[in-house]
DNA sequence: AGCACGCCGACT
DNA sequence: GTCGGCGTGCTC
């Protein structure tokens, strides 16, 4: 290094997620470690004296002030087998500002998968000591001559500092300090797979960034075959509107090429309308341009039979990362994909991250699921993550979707999004006729059960034809709860505080969130009446109500419990090999399912989502409702999908009726605007929860006093003068699932019309640090905040 | 997140 | 008189 240039120092997040800790730190850069501590590469630093794993941001040139107001430590180790794009680097300060988080916990999120591999300390000798060295540390210090000679007995001359100094070593550490203080040996950090191969960091330079440190007993990647199998059906004929839609993508692709931006895409096609093929043609555009393609779905469309059709195309290109897979194999395909050999990712959520070195083209398929949006720790959106990682790398996105989010819509309506429309089914097919039951009609006339006679005549028919059938029952927000006839107490779950509900088998009562059981009680826990009767439906009651009327005909049962018991695979494949005429389930059953002789699909309580509260309730019952009704009748048979419901005339359920995406959207569009809901406004949520209640409503109460303050400053013109949105601040109140294992959860909402994100973002950092610096604040309450719920 | 420093209660 | 409570402050 030219002496007198002023050292460069690294600039790292520290892996700790902590709001005080969300800024850089300056290390130095070692002399050994020159030239591989670089923006995007983990790194090992002293941090409150304990060894810390972090990430080099950026490089910066030490300035005086620098130097004068730290103890500038070094940078100890390099993890020398992976670097952090520059896409993913980019996306760590927005996406930490978009979810409220740390930068550590977005860069978590972008790392390989598992625990972290710690470095170790090594003893190094600094060149071979001849005799007359040894013989003159002998004369003088006997331990460290004895430490020289075993040290260059040594492979590569090295040791672990642990194993000298340990049980087994009896080197005390003097003898090390002593040596390395005469520059014989040198103390350093080194990451073990690294140590095993030191010689390969010479070979390092010659290979870009396809350096690995695979663990030599771990099998390598498979690559039987490297190019894609010849395909096992003739490629089919594509329809005008999915030219078309190839047609623009590619011309976008060019343009990608050529370094242009480009408007993200929104596939608009109705179910079975071939938007796979749309984008199977994408992908093979952009990978004969050199470029990769990341393809993700929700996590239930990660199917064997997804990978399958896939594999056919693109043979061992493709890599899945799959949730079930196992740590070792998860890293292991992440390997793979750094290194370049998967030319396509297909993945769920946390896919967006993976770790492709050429992206150029990211799908996002059924965009609206509401998969991509929650989760536990990070609040991201894998949709709105997919579409600023893609402005960073050039690539071209596409969002995919039969009943496209409204948000996504309207921003395609608004221009902001290009619309691509595939309006025929390939081969002609047409979607199936919808009939609406109004079950108020039954009750009138006598029927208690839960099936419609006209539903049952339906079955009868296909029974006749030896055809299939599926029965859905929606069972969002309805379930089969034990209600007291003569108080209306129902019982709740002791610990959860939602209804409990019942199984047939073995009379008992289970709860759906924390597996509570209790038998059914014989008397009401509040009235000692013995008038407690188990109500609404069940796929158990239906199962029965089927029997009775098709005795001899068998039938399948797809739910939690089969679920847990037999899980989800043997009975549908059972189904699919036609061993039963009927299949009966709940949510399971509603996606990414694809029976060909399954020509009639009955939705039992088609509207009991519709009455959940939540703002989106009859967006998702749409949704879920187009996404059934889309089952039936996807080959040569004409299908028939019948729902039932209590309130026919309900504009979510006509749409469903018509296949009337856009009739849908301008009703609800409308009614948000009205309501003042997303899109015309944003929203936020404070999710207070904790084992006492009163505390967990004073720090909820504490909040709302502290958010209401602000608002009311703002708007009495205190603030900065700018013109300051008003934000309406609701609650608290208890949240829709109001105890969840013994912890009591609280919720504020907050509301800014408008497209004033920010606006929300300052109000809760601000009410953060306020209610941080409160005095007596209650212990053991979690907040958890989140922007765009 | 940890860990050290710093002022007020019940104890050998 | 001391040991120890956890409130507050800092980490290159």
């Amino acid at each position: 290094m030219a002496a007198g240039r002023r050292q460069e120092l690294a600039q790292v997040i520290v892996d700790i997620p902590h709001r005080d800790l969300d800024r850089v730190f300056h290390y130095r850069i070692p002399e050994t470690l020159a030239g591989e501590v670089e923006p995007g590469r983990e790194v090992w630093v002293a941090f409150h004296g304990k060894l810390t794993r972090g990430w080099v941001l950026e490089l910066e040139v030490a300035t005086a002030e620098l130097e004068r107001a730290f103890a500038l430590q070094p940078v100890e180790a390099v993890n020398g087998s992976y670097r952090l794009g520059h896409d993913l680097l980019a996306l760590v300060p927005w996406l930490a500002r978009e979810t409220l988080g740390t930068k550590a916990d977005v860069l978590r999120l972008m790392a390989p998968p598992g625990p972290p591999v710690r470095p170790a300390a090594w003893v190094l000798l600094a060149a071979k000591p001849d005799r007359e060295a040894i013989a003159f540390w002998e004369g003088i210090d006997p331990e460290c001559a004895d430490l020289l000679r075993r040290l260059s007995r040594a492979p590569q001359r090295r040791m672990k500092y642990a194993s000298l100094t340990g049980k087994g070593g009896g080197v005390p550490p003097a003898v090390i300090d002593r040596l390395s203080d005469a520059g014989l040996v040198t103390v350093r950090q080194l990451l073990p797979k690294l140590a095993e191969r030191a010689t390969m960091e010479r070979a390092r330079e010659k290979a870009h960034q396809t350096e690995t440190i695979a663990d030599p007993a771990a099998k390598p990647a498979s690559i039987t075959n490297s190019s894609a199998l010849p395909p096992l059906f003739p490629e089919p004929a594509l329809t005008p509107d999915q030219k078309q839609a190839v047609h623009y993508l590619t011309e976008a692709l060019d343009a990608a090429g050529r370094g242009g931006d480009s408007r993200p895409f929104l596939l608009h096609g109705v179910t079975g309308s071939g938007k796979t093929e749309v984008y199977i043609c994408a992908i093979r555009e952009a990978l004969a341009r050199g470029r990769q393609a990341l393809l993700l779905v929700p996590e239930i469309a990660l199917t064997p039979q997804t990978e399958r059709r896939l594999r056919e195309r693109f043979g061992s290109q493709v890599a899945l990362l799959h949730s079930g897979l196992a740590d070792a194999a998860r890293r292991q395909e992440w390997q793979r994909i750094y290194r370049g050999e998967a030319d396509l990712v297909v993945g769920a959520r946390s896919a967006v991250f993976a770790p492709l070195p050429r992206l150029g083209l990211i799908i996002v398929d059924e965009e609206h699921e509401p998969s991509y949006r929650q989760d536990n720790d990070l609040k991201y959106h894998a949709r709105e993550t997919a579409m600023e990682r893609a402005r960073h790398c050039g690539a071209v996105v596409v969002f995919g979707s039969a009943t496209p989010a409204l948000e996504t819509y309207a921003q395609a309506l608004s221009g902001r999004f290009q619309l691509l429309k595939l309006r025929q089914r390939p081969a002609g097919g047409q979607l199936p006729p919808v009939d609406v039951i109004d079950m108020r009609d039954e009750l009138a006339a006598g029927n208690k059960g839960m099936l419609s006679r006209y539903l049952l005549k339906a079955v009868e028919e296909r029974l006749q034809r030896r055809q299939q059938v599926i029965l859905y029952l929606n069972r969002r927000g309805f379930s089969t709860f034990v209600i007291c006839r003569e108080c209306g107490t129902v019982v709740t779950c002791p610990h959860c505080s939602i209804s409990l509900v019942y199984h047939r088998h073995g009379e008992q009562l289970h709860c759906h969130y924390c597996n509570f059981r209790q038998d059914v009680p014989e008397r009401c826990p509040h009235c000692r009446s013995r008038a407690i009767r188990y109500f609404g439906t069940g796929t158990q009651r239906i199962e029965e109500e089927l029997r009775a009327r098709f005795p001899g005909v068998p039938v399948l049962r797809m739910d939690r419990d089969v679920a847990a018991q037999e899980g989800i695979a043997p009975v549908l494949d059972a189904f699919g090999r036609g061993e039963a005429p009927i299949l009966v389930g709940t949510q399971m059953i509603a996606k990414g399912l694809d029976f060909p002789r399954v020509t009639l699909v009955g939705v039992l309580a088609a509207d009991a989502s519709l009455h959940i509260s939540d703002f989106r309730a009859a967006e998702r019952t749409f949704q879920l409702l187009s996404q059934v009704a889309g089952r039936a009748g996807r080959a040569r048979e004409p299908g028939q999908v019948v729902l039932q419901t209590y309130c026919p005339e309900h504009y979510c359920l006509q749409a469903v009726q018509l296949h009337d995406y856009e009739g849908f959207f301008r009703r609800e569009i409308e009614l948000r605007q009205q309501l003042g809901y997303p899109p015309f406004a944003r929203l936020a949520r404070v999710l207070f929860s904790g084992p006492e209640e009163p505390l967990v409503r004073v720090a909820a109460d504490t909040w709302a006093e502290i958010l209401r303050q602000q608002a009311g400053a703002v708007t009495m013109g205190l603030s900065s003068g700018l013109a300051q949105p008003e934000i309406d601040v609701w609650g608290p109140a208890p949240a829709p699932v109001a105890k969840v294992e013994n912890r009591f959860r609280w919720l504020l909402t907050l509301r800014v019309k408008g497209d004033r994100l920010a606006a929300l973002r300052a109000a809760l950092i601000a009410a953060e640090g306020e209610y941080s610096r409160r005095r007596g604040r209650p212990a053991g309450v979690t907040i958890s905040l989140m922007l765009n719920p």
